[in-house]
DNA sequence: TCTGGGGTCCTATCTCCA
DNA sequence: TCTGTGGAGATAGGACCC
């Protein structure tokens, strides 16, 4: 889709069709531009970039908060409509698909037919424009989709040879793959298009970018590709929430309740998706950017509050923060199936803990605590005294603090 | 000058253990 | 008992995507 959610801001408020609109932070705050409308780009705005930056490009921008649920509720009007063409479509993002369409073609109708027809349902149905890439695979049909923006159709021909053809100008940074640093790399090896990756071994690439990365970029250089069309949505592996302060906070307690309502929306997220995490993770960004992690393996997945939080805070409390944290965050990985005991569960329900009753209860306070938060939202409730009181005299402050 | 938030995947390094 | 080797898992960092 073209500049998606900014498309939308000018879809539901008039007012703004025709005006630079900016979707993302506010102006005057920490944060990057997510879409910018193709009037706003052409004061040289585009998404990643600081909202700051933008607003000193273009002051009389329209800044517009992201709305997520209205964007997401757009692309599932998106995705029906690309349902009616074929069952075999993979959703790559929030305005991306790829569709195999080769069940619907025939004599009287050809794949560039199909594109043609999507484009007006998407303007009739949706009051928005797309831009389609028609190819025989992922990799091209994505790329010539990116080609001819905004209301485009990029037809890649079929023929090997023409294929290659096709690459030969682009720069290499077109590639699905090859980011900066990549691109960077590559430059200091002369190769700054596509066509002069076709002139390289796979070895040679290998060397350049390392060895599944380098054989990678060779193949789609080429033009192969065979990965299929995965109609199916993978299942989730990671659940994740940060937050950067609006000004660098120096305050450890802060970034600790901060850590602490983090880690309970990435709580409340496992619970109602039914599962369970076996791997807690912290992030802490300092004022001078620098960026760790720090992660460690719970003794038996969870998805209870007070594990979740005891766990955050330990990998917290081992950092020493000696400059101010200008971002906090948790995650959750290794994501199981709630109602399927892993191993080590397995193992640990053949000899009950004694603390199975205090279980209940975290798991009743949580259910508790999730229903206010659904119907009062979450600012409802605010976990206090973490650690200070220290249940059955047993469970002491995992901070030491 | 300023650099979000939510993800996936890959690589390097270290440790443990057979 | 000591030493070397290699695989597996844990951990940290980073590139990349939208």
């Amino acid at each position: 889709m073209d500049a998606f959610y900014a498309s939308i801001e000018q879809l539901d408020n008039p007012a703004l069709r025709g005006k630079p609109v900016v979707v993302g932070s506010a102006p005057n705050a920490r944060g990057v531009v997510s879409a910018a409308s193709y009037e706003a780009r052409t004061f040289g705005i585009h998404s990643a970039m600081p909202s700051r930056i933008a607003f000193r490009r273009c002051p009389s921008a329209v800044f517009m908060p992201v709305r997520m649920s209205r964007y997401r509720a757009v692309s599932q009007q998106l995705m029906a409509l690309f349902g009616h063409t074929t069952p075999f479509v993979e959703q790559l993002s929030v305005d991306e698909a790829f569709l195999d369409v080769r069940g619907v073609l025939g004599r009287e109708r050809t794949a560039e037919d199909v594109a043609r027809v999507l484009k007006a349902e998407i303007r009739s149905e949706l009051g928005l424009t797309a831009s389609i890439g028609v190819a025989t695979n992922k990799f091209l049909a994505k790329l010539a989709s990116d080609l001819d923006k905004p209301d485009g159709l990029t037809v890649v021909p079929v023929a090997p040879e023409a294929i290659r053809d096709f690459l030969f100008r682009l720069p290499a940074r077109r590639i699905w793959g090859v980011g900066k640093v990549t691109a960077k790399r590559l430059g200091e090896h002369g190769i700054a298009t596509i066509g002069q990756i076709q002139a390289r071994t796979p070895e040679e690439m290998s060397r350049l970018v390392g060895h599944s990365q380098g054989r990678h970029i060779w193949r789609l250089a080429h033009g192969l590709d065979e990965r299929p069309v995965v109609a199916e949505k993978p299942a989730e592996k990671s659940a994740s929430h940060e937050h950067t302060f609006p000004v660098d906070c120096p305050d450890r307690t802060i970034v600790r309740q901060q850590l602490i309502e983090l880690t309970e929306k990435v709580g409340r997220r496992l619970r109602k998706a039914g599962v369970k995490t076996e791997i807690a993770q912290i992030k802490v960004r300092a004022a001078d950017f620098t960026t760790i992690t720090r992660q460690q393996k719970l003794v038996r997945p969870t998805n209870s509050d007070h594990e979740l939080i005891t766990n955050a805070l330990q990998l917290l409390a081992r950092e020493k923060l000696v400059q101010p944290t200008r971002l906090i965050g948790f995650t959750a990985s290794g994501l199981v199936d709630d109602a399927s005991p892993s191993a080590p569960e397995r193992q640990l329900m053949l000899f009950p803990e004694p603390g199975s009753d205090e279980d209940r209860r975290h798991a009743a306070l949580d259910q508790a605590v999730d229903d206010l938060r659904s119907r009062y939202g979450h600012a409802i409730l605010r976990r206090g005294g973490w650690g200070k009181r220290p249940a059955h005299g047993a469970d002491t402050s995992p901070t030491g603090e």
